[in-house]
DNA sequence: TAATTCCTTGTACGGTCGTACTAGAAATCG
DNA sequence: CGATTTCTAGTACGACCGTACAAGGAATTA
């Protein structure tokens, strides 16, 4: 009755070797043949695969959108506190390997007609999750108000500083601001304000 | 001898029309066709005002980039102090109206094929001219470095936060992070580090 | 007025695009 | 083995793309 099973992995080995050529090439390289070219199939088989080039541009996004989340979050799951955090994120995600995956990632970053929403949501989970890491971080003087506000600058701070990075040439002065940035974090932490 | 004169202020016009359209349906929408049924001419009209594509695109590009400074400086010329002229540079692009200009702008900024060294020299412009504001408010304690990474810094932020605003739902979550941030500047500024 | 140059338009050509259709090879179950 | 479903590949079609070419109307100077 039942025919040839579906092989999962197969799927996900042409994904990753388009978000790989997507990242190289930019999403305005993207097409079945040129996709297919590069990764030594068939433009049919790609079809096969995501049905339609619109889902397989969202496929591109979530996987994407997977390596940004998981570059910005500690895999380790420990706290070991904010600013280090906030530092090893900035570390992870300022790596010279990472520049194409950052590159097409800001690229569909201020598209408007690019599935906007999935950014909007990636973006809430990013800011909840340093809300959260920032709580914890001031156990005692727990001000949700001021962690949120404290939570969206960092990731304004560095997304910011990537985005520098990924433009100029002098990537020492964008570093040298980063760690800067990250010490005075520490001190503002560690040194709440009286008021 | 000489025949009809050149109309440079039609160009103009055209390119104003091109780049209200890039800004409203995005980059990868437009094309000779498109862009032409918008404005109301014919495709071939473009095509003798630009030459070819690449350089029309180039010619709306740098347009945008010229929008960009010229919201991000003062045009009044006058220098308030710092902390007054980041939060006007912050008012002005936070503008609603400006979004799709920023969207467009964002979206271009990260494409590694798009005209790359135009918005690094866009960049580096922002950052000495940031710079030399820094130092002139602080006009005793001029270290030089610090400026540098000072001025990184506040382009940095103000540069995450209008991403932060194009991509969240929730405006005054991003507006109240942005006047915290400037209210700190200003501490940081009037009240410089002892060490 | 005649000549010259610019502005605008229509048409046509080669190329790439996304997609549908057909068909053979591979793998699983009854 | 035979049936069934997946995987891969080849081909073809209509649509849009950038660009080149030809031609008529508009504006300026000699």
């Amino acid at each position: 009755m039942a025919g040839r099973p579906i092989n999962h992995q197969r799927r996900q080995e042409l994904l990753d070797a388009a978000v790989g050529f997507a990242a190289e090439h930019g999403f305005a390289e993207v097409s079945w043949r040129t996709v297919a070219a590069a990764v030594g199939v068939s433009p049919t088989t790609l079809v096969h695969h995501f049905g339609t080039k619109e889902q397989m541009l969202e496929a591109i996004l979530g996987r994407l959108r997977e390596r940004m989340f998981a570059a910005t979050r500690d895999p380790s799951g420990e706290r070991p506190g904010l600013a280090a955090e906030a530092r090893a994120a900035w570390a992870r995600a300022a790596d010279p390997r990472r520049e194409p995956e950052f590159r097409l990632f800001f690229a569909v970053y201020g598209s408007a007609l690019q599935a906007p929403q999935q950014f909007a949501d990636f973006l809430d989970h990013a800011v909840t999750y340093w809300m959260v890491a920032l709580i914890e971080a001031q156990k005692d003087e727990a001000d949700p108000a001021t962690a949120v506000r404290r939570a969206t600058l960092v990731i304004a701070t560095i997304r910011g500083l990537l985005l520098d990075l990924l433009t100029t040439g002098d990537r020492a002065r964008v570093q040298e601001t980063a760690e800067a940035f990250f010490d005075t974090l520490e001190e503002t932490l560690e040194r709440p304000p009286i008021h």
